[in-house]
DNA sequence: TACATTAATATGTAGCTACATATTATTGTC
DNA sequence: GACAATAATATGTAGCTACATATTAATGTA
């Protein structure tokens, strides 16, 4: 260590964090600007600005040019969820992955779909009905809306032979993503296309993403009974 | 505009992407040295490293001090989960909310914590069962396990007035958070508890918490029936 | 040839200057 | 007092030098 001892980010950002935790800023309090933390830190502005990137990344405050930054008033626990591609999914429990296009149809945004992207008027969208098999079996079941406009390369897929799943995680970056997760009971529709019982608990995970204001995808995915979603991180 | 064109490091790391995604470079494969990609875009090695972070935070490569970037063998869809303190939550509903404690127990890590942990030994460790309620009614059973050699200041907490969950929010920053999501028909004793129908389709979260290699806790939530976990981002 | 030691390397970071920009505050005008 | 215009400000970023460090490659030794 030198004479000039130098300062990390990283202990600088868990300073600011332990000073909000036992509440020497509270809930919706401005903190110092940049420079004035830089100055009772002894380190550099940029310093402190990566340490604050990273604080507002995790959920604990809230940045704004000229506003300053702020302790937000809702913490959350933040966590990444890893959504893989189904079919690595398949193949990682050891199960051989088998995919099958049940239907698809180039129609108006469903009102449901409308509301999912935010739109106040349908746009043109491809409907994508498909099933992922785990040895055979059903696994899950994904009723899927692509925009046209955002991705019309999506009409020359063959999507009886690749999942738009694993073909819009490889081509169609997105940079906003909404999630809503929940249990159901499984319809009788549900039950035919995943060969269980009606009435079973069924995971639903429905996700719409964005590339920037573009609507990319909102898909419902009913996954078989007793799937877990897992994630570390 | 400057004479001097600036680059973004928004642009280069979207020129990266999709480099990756028309299979410039496949999984697997060693992406040039950032001096590499700076002389090519004419930037500096730092802007190439901002933008290579945000690529490596998203998923797409994984990087290592000398041994360089990679584009990932397995791409996700990454998603951040923000899992809100339930109070705010039910208040946000616009119902009330009330909190029960019904349990609290010193006791050993049971063998299913043992294994979210990864611990090879038991440690002493908080046993709380909690229920949240929205209008009175059973919102959120909560049976939650925390490590008492990392949060050794959760037994001076009245977890009669303040839930565990909110508390360690505040009060307990993690750095790593595994999720395991699913559904599962009711139990008699989760009915008992969320006052629902043996057999409901019910959503479970499961969620343990590190800080650095400490543990911090681990909880197995309940939801009661319709229940939905909705996130932007 | 196998293993240990040392050197080289590519990413990671600290700090600095200078510029960019979204926002907020101040001033001017009616 | 309301609104428009302008100025100020605090964060965001580009690029640079220098140093730190985890890893990989090369060299030395038995």
């Amino acid at each position: 260590m030198t004479d000039k001892q130098r300062h990390s980010w990283v202990s600088i950002r868990d300073s600011i964090r332990e000073m909000i935790l036992n509440s020497t800023y509270g809930p919706g309090d401005k903190l110092p600007r940049d420079e004035e933390f830089a100055a009772s830190f002894g380190c550099a502005r940029s310093t402190v600005h990566r340490a604050m990137r990273d604080l507002a990344q995790s959920g604990l405050v809230e940045r704004r040019r000229k506003g300053g930054t702020m302790v937000r008033r809702d913490p959350v626990t933040r966590a990444t969820l890893n959504i893989p591609i189904t079919r690595l999914e398949v193949e990682q429990k050891g199960s051989t992955y088998g995919y099958q296009l049940i239907r698809q149809s180039v129609q108006p945004s469903s009102p449901a779909i409308m509301a999912n992207f935010d739109l106040p008027e349908a746009r043109p969208m491809l409907r994508v009905e498909a099933l992922h098999l785990a040895d055979s079996r059903p696994y899950i079941f994904e009723d899927r809306w692509i925009c046209l406009e955002t991705v019309p390369e999506i009409t020359s897929v063959d999507l009886t032979r690749e999942s738009a799943n694993e073909w819009l995680v490889r081509n169609r970056p997105y940079s906003r993503c909404d999630l809503r997760l929940y249990a159901r009971p499984g319809t009788p529709i549900d039950s035919e296309v995943l060969q269980s019982t009606p009435g079973d608990a069924l995971f639903v995970m429905e996700r719409t993403t964005w590339i920037g204001e573009a609507p990319i995808t909102s898909l419902c995915a009913v996954a078989h009974p007793g799937y877990q979603l897992f994630t570390q991180g």
